[in-house]
DNA sequence: TAGATTGTTAATCGATTAACAATC
DNA sequence: TAGATTGTTAATCGATTAACAATC
């Protein structure tokens, strides 16, 4: 029974609170308390109980959180107890990478396929999977209900594709490439140099280190 | 001329900037206002001009600011106008795909080399950069004065690698294992499987479309 | 000058924190 | 039962938005 409606802020939230309560269940942990999860992601504990209770009630008054049911229920809420399929658009060190990267197949994400334009790799594979033309790209999707489309192409045709995919179908779009992309369906940005611009900025703005 | 402290939200908004600016200047064109900035962005005018006023005022009554002037102050506060040298521990496929992306140079970041425990690899090159033992990583970042420590290895030995660059005198960690990493130093995670966790679950509790 | 757009103060909105009754 | 810890309401805090005088 959720009662208010998970804000961004929750939501970015939800993958760090999946993250560790997968170490602890590792770790044969079996229940936890709010204000340990809070310790252990810097948050308070009245925030993390706000932030589950967005979604339900999941917790048992004395006794805290059951580690496995929690994580069950993340998964549901984070829809990766259900496969979903992707392609690649772009075969260079990006999508390489994330192709080879085992971490997806955890989340039940299924990689299908590459795309590219360099007629040199079209036609080989990277960890077993095809790399086709991106001409094909819109027949493919098209065919084979992909759910995810994955940008790790150059910018300048990055909206591009992103307006083909989402035409042929695509219901979600993941995105390397480094511009805000436009689309009717959900964008996630993986924007790498932002974040290391923001190391920078913060090292150099240091003034009161905290220890630790 | 400085206001209010930036907040972390204002922070992360500044590569942003940078980005659309960095566009809008190769258009060649010279002055923006802040209601076109926040129409790119998904800003209000407001916010644009509040985001920059805690650095300065940057701006012109009745013209907007210049483009060419703005990017260099958005150069200067997230400090890339000077250089930063780094490091990177894992070769494997992220370390890789790090070291063979161009756009670090352009924000004036220096990979110098990097670390791994495999032997086949020690020894080796990529993109030119020297392939040390992690062994002698803390003696490395010593002698070489390096700047970001960039963890590109197994989660399991995440936290130990940070520390041991902390101590050995690196000044931020640029941190790609799904883990939270505590240091005294600064650390921005690129945790791109709660990137694409987030994006599933959008996918799957979008109700409203907002179509563009 | 008239028009445009900033810098900045005040108002609003939303998110975080505190508090505590409910209950395991 | 006593202790612990949740779910939830109310209070606080901070960030966003609105408004407008200043000025190019």
């Amino acid at each position: 029974m959720a009662k208010r409606k998970p804000s961004g802020a929750v939501i970015k939230r939800m993958p760090r609170y999946y993250r560790l309560l997968n170490m602890m269940n590792e770790k044969g942990i079996e229940s936890v308390s709010s204000s340990t999860l809070g310790d252990r992601l810097g948050l308070t504990a009245s925030q993390v109980r706000q932030d589950f209770n967005c979604f339900g009630g999941y917790g048992q008054q004395g006794y805290g959180y059951n580690v496995k049911k929690l994580l069950a229920e993340l998964r549901n809420i984070l829809a990766i107890d259900r496969e979903h399929t992707a392609i690649i658009v772009g075969a260079g060190n990006i999508g390489k990478a994330i192709t080879r990267f085992e971490g997806l197949a955890k989340e039940n994400i299924k990689i299908l396929a590459l795309f590219d334009v360099n007629q040199e790799v079209i036609g080989k594979t990277i960890a077993d999977r095809p790399i086709y033309d991106v001409s094909e790209l819109a027949t493919y999707i098209k065919e084979h209900n992909v759910d995810i489309g994955i940008i790790a192409a150059r910018k300048s045709v990055a909206q591009e594709l992103a307006d083909t995919m989402a035409e042929a179908g695509i219901r979600g779009i993941w995105n390397f490439a480094p511009l805000e992309i436009s689309s009717d369906v959900p964008v996630e940005n993986v924007h790498f140099v932002d974040s290391l611009i923001t190391l920078t900025y913060k090292m150099e703005t240091e003034d009161d280190n905290d220890e630790d």
